[in-house]
DNA sequence: AGTAGATATATGTAACTTGCATATTACAGG
DNA sequence: CCTGTAATATGCAAGTTACATATATCTACT
């Protein structure tokens, strides 16, 4: 190796590159109000403070794949809708160095919900308060499992207020919901879901109408057990071929 | 200045970082058909070929200023609406080295269109025809003003086509057609914009009565002039304040 | 001056969609 | 076997949308 071979690498223009991240909103659905899975941070800055999960975009790894492998080794698994969301390029958003982070939206059944926060005790389900109801933007209340409001670090509160508002934006036309729910889920299930997400209540016959006549529903002819009345048919989602 | 002082700066990470860009989608509307403006690289890769204008992101820049500065250089204007639109990053979208791009949608009136091929006569204004009509995704066919079909460099056909179905997606509940047209406008115009953009023919009077319910309008009693016919009133568009 | 042509603007109606009230069905538990 | 509760189904009013049609207003031409 010739002993200017290393100059061929050296681009003094490297140093002027921001890192690039991913951060995740792991978001779920629990009692009906939906929750975001936050790490604690340890470290200056914003030690104390709960975060949501990250990690640093590999040379050889395209965004999504570092999304998923984030959601992974944060999460213990790999089941998950995962969207990119919105990159966040403020240039003090972190004081310690310019970062770019490339937010991404990452659905999870409250079974995955509950597997995660399983394999990783030191995770904080945190449920998501959304005080607007219609309107296009505002912020969003992060409640401990205690009753405890947090502030989140860094300007991460911007980007779970971000993906509230990109999930109800998609709610009615895309099949995001479905990815909340587990395979088989009553009408019911279904329309708790919007409610939760849109932080309104639905008409009952109204929702039902609209959905079946979407499409994508699968009658199963199998019910729910357990219920304490009468049973509500069991429904499948279907990608409709023709869309 | 002590010796070692550089090495406090010196991160050999850096080298493992992909560099960030902005690429910009400059769209308008001529002959009531979209419109982009394209760059020609003079250089490999892709070398002939057209391309989205674009960027580095410089370390003291956020997204949102670089891309205003690449508008300015690019067009050599800085009247735009400018929206993120997606972040491109897969490996080998450039072959000579792993390029992180942050696209923006940038919408350009009719005078900022012609303004900025006036400024920067190297820019082709390509046509943009898309295929699909109501679906969910699909590519864009890009024909330059002779009627060579074009083949964009990188993945930047894939910018484009996102970038058109981002602006039919927002088209009926946002206010982005306003940013196409200018200020002073007539229903017509605003009809032909949006028929532009999502490929068809909208009933009229519909489309009538759903702008002015909107609230968004506002009548000038002022009236087009060297109509060939009975003229059109003017509007403006007035953000609506309580939304 | 008056009329034809073309387009803006306005209105009426049928079809469709949505919200809401009400009725019916099906289960568990006493 | 009755009661309570929720799933499911149905009916109707209100609102919205598509479309056809009518009226208004301008230029251009004779």
């Amino acid at each position: 190796m010739n002993e200017t071979d290393f100059l061929k690498d050296y681009d003094p223009s490297a140093f002027q590159r921001p890192p690039v991240a991913v951060d995740l909103v792991l978001l779920g659905i629990r009692d009906n109000r939906p929750a975001v899975l936050l790490v604690k941070r340890d470290q200056h800055p914003h030690a104390g403070r709960w975060a949501l999960p990250g990690g640093f975009v590999g040379i050889d790894e395209s965004l999504d794949v570092a999304a998923a492998r984030v959601l992974r080794e944060k999460t213990g698994m790999a089941e998950a809708h995962l969207e990119q969301l919105y990159t966040f390029g403020a240039v003090d958003r972190d004081p310690r160095m310019r970062i770019i982070s490339v937010a991404y939206l990452a659905l999870l059944t409250e079974r995955a919900f509950d597997a995660a926060l399983a394999a990783m005790p030191a995770l904080l389900p945190a449920a998501v308060h959304v005080p607007w109801a219609g309107e296009t933007g505002g912020s969003v209340d992060v409640v401990a499992p205690e009753g405890e409001k947090l502030t989140l670090a860094f300007d991460h509160a911007a980007i779970l207020a971000m993906a509230m508002l990109r999930l109800r934006g998609k709610l009615d036309y895309s099949d995001v919901a479905f990815a909340l729910l587990p395979e088989l889920f009553t009408l019911r299930q279904l329309q708790d879901v919007h409610e939760a997400i849109l932080g309104t209540s639905l008409n009952k016959p109204a929702f039902r109408r609209r959905q079946l006549d979407r499409g994508w529903l699968v009658a199963t002819g199998a019910y729910e057990s357990g219920a304490a009345f009468r049973p509500a048919e069991l429904y499948r989602f279907q990608p409709s071929t023709a869309d």
